[in-house]
DNA sequence: ATATAAATTTAGATGAATCTAAATTATAGT
DNA sequence: ACTATAATTTAGATTCATCTAAATTTATAT
């Protein structure tokens, strides 16, 4: 059985394996999960231990298939019940995320199973991340940041890339939400902002916020 | 801030204090949390520290007001959280109490308080258990043990006294539930058994089971 | 009233997860 | 290739919640 603190450091490593290429390093971990290397360098023995990330000392670690499968899982879990959150209890979606930090470590397959299926098997959560299914296989996603568009082309927004509370106030202001359409109307090759069509009305945003923004082209 | 095990041991005190009169013994707690006394010790200074019970050494322990105001609290989550199960994920009422006894620990005001709205603000639990609102105070309740009813008094069934799966089949078997309409036909002297008409079909159940039947007269 | 039993507490240990400070290994610049 | 720096690990301590075994207090029974 594995622990909070554990399934932390699984679900880290995982959200790092994407970024970086093969390893992810101690320190890294330790900046994510805002803890001591000392300490990571202890639960990465632990973890290993228990053959769920392969560790070699001083050259970073990846995750096992075991590993992997549970880190998928909180995953899922976390992403289900902000489902829940916004979509019955009335949460923005950028107030779901603690809250969300805690059901994630519920044990219980009954209950995950059963609230996909009360929620209807959804495939983002509210910030458009994709939601694996029971098997731990992701909807495949056809998204590309909105910065890489071309003029005219249209499309509905389907993820943020950055999750942080002002970025979403942002996006709230903008009238942005997952679902929005979108069309680019000229890109500024000075700083590279846009001018973008939201729901008909023309907005400006900068290349910072496009590159957060995931599009699915239409 | 509460850890887990302070909100299991102030639910743990605030159930035995209904029972025992006024204060609860060092031992009950132990067998309540299938612990060993010894641990319970230690545990009872801290929280005796955190000004959460009264605490005298060998003299047993009862709850300050702020130590009942949290367990209130825990129980609320809990119970609010087994409506949820089974009225919306289509549990059965025996199978909610674990995955609660994890749910209950949750810590957002926000959370619980849209649940209770999103539920509609329930008055008892699967098992007929009163919830407490957010200020902590219990809808006060008419029920009264199926034993002590006279013949031919009609009523329905609010709650049941020992939650445990054995009985809950039990009833299920016999086709009691909460709201379930039952009418006294005959008591038999002997025994002390009682012939009841549950939603119409007469049945025999035994003093045991009766005492454990709570419900509100008609 | 006093010995014996029962209940409770203390002392000392353990495992989990963390920390600081020191030691070790890897990396990068010249 | 060698040294300075950065990254990582180890050693030793701390806090939480638990345990066993021993000591202490309270209750009971003759």
């Amino acid at each position: 059985m594995s622990t909070k603190a554990e399934e932390n450091y699984l679900k880290t490593i995982f959200k790092l394996s994407e970024k970086e290429k093969d390893s992810v390093s101690t320190n890294a971990i330790a900046e994510e999960l805002e803890t001591k290397p000392s300490s990571v360098s202890d639960m990465l023995k632990k973890l290993s231990e228990k053959e769920l990330i392969n560790y070699v000392k001083y050259q970073g670690v990846s995750l096992t298939p075991l590993g992997h499968r549970l880190a998928v899982h909180v995953i899922r879990k976390h992403r289900l019940w902000e489902v829940f959150l916004v979509s019955h209890l009335n949460f923005k979606w950028d107030e779901v995320h603690d809250i969300a930090e805690q059901l994630e470590h519920i044990k219980s397959k009954a209950l995950v199973n059963r609230l996909d299926a009360f929620l209807n098997f959804p495939s983002y959560d509210p910030h458009g991340d994709p939601i694996p299914n029971e098997k731990g296989s992701f909807p495949k996603s056809t998204a590309v940041p909105l910065n890489l568009l071309k003029v005219k082309t249209k499309g509905k927004v389907v993820a943020v890339e950055r999750a942080v509370p002002s970025f979403l106030n942002y996006l709230d202001k903008i009238q942005v939400s997952i679902g929005t359409h979108i069309e680019i109307v000229d890109i500024n090759d000075f700083d590279h902002s846009i001018d973008v069509k939201i729901d008909g009305t023309l907005t400006h945003i900068s290349l910072e916020v496009a590159q957060n923004i995931l599009i699915c082209v239409l």
